[in-house]
DNA sequence: TCAAAAGTGTTATCCTTACACCCATGT
DNA sequence: ACATGGGTGTAAGGATAACACTTTTGA
């Protein structure tokens, strides 16, 4: 084999996400002389870090003074060309490969000043359909459908942003980036080209440095789909919590509506919860009572996750 | 940041899977003067490849004059010390970080001298429940259960292992390995702690080179859980098939026995298929309709997978 | 005619969805 | 008393699991 001759560089790249004020908000870094946003990052040293989960930890520390708590990988982005960062070490340029990993925190912690947290709605306001349809939407499918000037084109436009009557699917956001991507309707597209930004775009939320947004959108749809399968909203959780923000936490991070009955009944069929007796010092209305994730089942049996009963507008 | 003196080389793993005579197999190479069989592996070439993806196909192409159709990534590989691979490259040992991809094929054609296609029951003996609980894992209930020593190992062995009446949960490839590795009770663990083999190992099937036996799991792994909600199966399908190959297509991935009706009304509802009036040429019985997979329902809407109605012994 | 594999019908049960209603607190 | 959020009951419809049975071929 041959053409070993440019250097590799690993870089790890970490989603850290967590529930503040029943909103999901994301740990991002803002580095000195830039005005995007970037995902803590930070490269792999083969020699000083037995391994990448361990690695990740380290550096999520000292970038923001924060640890993680549950951790898993993501996908490692290799292609060239798109937006991929390049390392300048000394010898020249190498090729940066960067390995993504989700965290989930218990709570968002204040960090250092470079870092901060913020929801990700800023990133993908589209995916964010709480309270309805929105409102993005509406200029996002007037360009896509200008774009979509081949019957393929536009039957994925259709499919992944629910046009003409198709139903949402919250899973799919990766897959709803690099349309838009593709379609040139993200910032990120004509930086990477090199080509000049075009004036007006529609509100598909705001860029990050090299390719951040994608490695976030990955998460997102990660995490999204996992809701559903394993008991991940409760990495996300204080000890105590009640029923309504553990709703909300999920609804924050899928982005739809959930209908409570059907949730709350769903949920005690898994077993999952059990109620503490004690009550939460009601924010306005009658107080709730404080529930934990039992934990040991996890332990005990395979656990799965939650599932999400619509609420239809 | 420091400690960019060790080099790191990206190598490329693939687990290719096909379905020879209702059978499901991998794709293996056998290297000059190594007695294990190896997963198709090659280095990344930063500079030649633009993608993971085409580098991929283009060396499994290469050592087994095959071209998997559906490719998707993995996971990554990079811990130090266990069996991680080590690339000689002239400068001295480098880290060998390997990038592991999924690949089906819709027939196992034949490849070239040194690969070969095996079925993955020679790796993972205990993984086969289509005719009830496998012997093996008679002998290998008695070994953990000797090192089940502490209430957590005894609970993680009961879980994954279904002892004790616990349920057997097919998607947990990649768990079950580790405990045995952890438990010692896979070639490669001592192997890789450089000890000296046990002369005696309860049936936990065939050792492979470097760390591909645990790639292996991680694709088996993603395989049976991807069944259940995308139609990954036909995939590995030829564009004409009766039901009953199909199903035998799902039981040797899934490793577990189905009910026919069920299965079939299930297919039914999901509108996956479509009958073609041809008729099979039987192999002993009333001849099989023949169907085929309406692939255009993929750009039409988000269509899931297969669902597993277990039959009971 | 009998074995082998294909294919059909039917029922009980559970889960999901959708609806409407009552409860406990602060102001 | 009333607004606010917490919490419950129940019935219709659909999916699943479990049962046993008929059909069409080759030997």
């Amino acid at each position: 084999m041959s053409g070993m001759g440019t250097a590799v560089v690993i870089g790890l790249s970490a989603v850290v996400m967590a529930i503040r004020d029943g909103e999901a908000v994301v740990l991002t870094v803002r580095r000195p002389g830039e005005d995007l946003l970037g995902l803590p990052f930070g490269p792999f040293d083969p020699e000083g870090h037995r391994t990448f989960e361990l690695a990740l930890r380290a550096f999520v520390r000292e970038q923001t003074r924060f640890d993680p708590g549950y951790v898993e990988q993501l996908y490692t982005f290799g292609d060239k060309g798109r937006d991929a960062p390049v390392a300048d070490m000394g010898a020249g340029a190498a090729r940066v490969i960067s390995v993504g990993y989700l965290g989930l925190a218990p709570a968002a912690l204040a960090g250092s000043a470079a870092s901060g947290w913020q929801p990700w709605t800023r990133f993908f306001p589209y995916e964010d359909w709480r309270d309805g349809r929105p409102a993005a939407l509406g200029t996002i499918e007037t360009a896509l459908r200008s774009w979509a000037t081949t019957a393929d084109r536009l039957a994925r436009a259709r499919l992944l942003f629910a046009l003409d009557g198709a139903p949402w699917n919250e899973e799919r956001v990766l897959e709803r980036y690099e349309l838009l991507y593709e379609a040139g309707l993200v910032r990120e597209a004509a930086r990477d080209r090199g080509e000049v930004q075009p004036v007006v775009l529609p509100p598909t939320g705001e860029p990050m440095i090299s390719d951040h947004r994608r490695i976030l959108a990955t998460a997102l749809s990660r995490l999204r789909g996992k809701l559903k399968y394993r008991p991940v909203v409760f990495e996300l959780m204080p000890e105590a919590f009640t029923l309504s923000t553990l709703q909300r936490a999920v609804e924050a991070i899928a982005g739809v509506p959930l209908h409570k009955q059907n949730f709350r009944r769903a949920l005690e069929r898994t077993d999952l919860v059990e109620g503490l007796g004690r009550m939460d010092a009601g924010t306005g209305g009658r107080p709730a009572e404080l529930f934990r994730f039992r934990r040991e089942l996890l332990a005990a049996r395979p656990v799965g996750g939650m599932s999400l009963p619509l609420l239809r507008e």
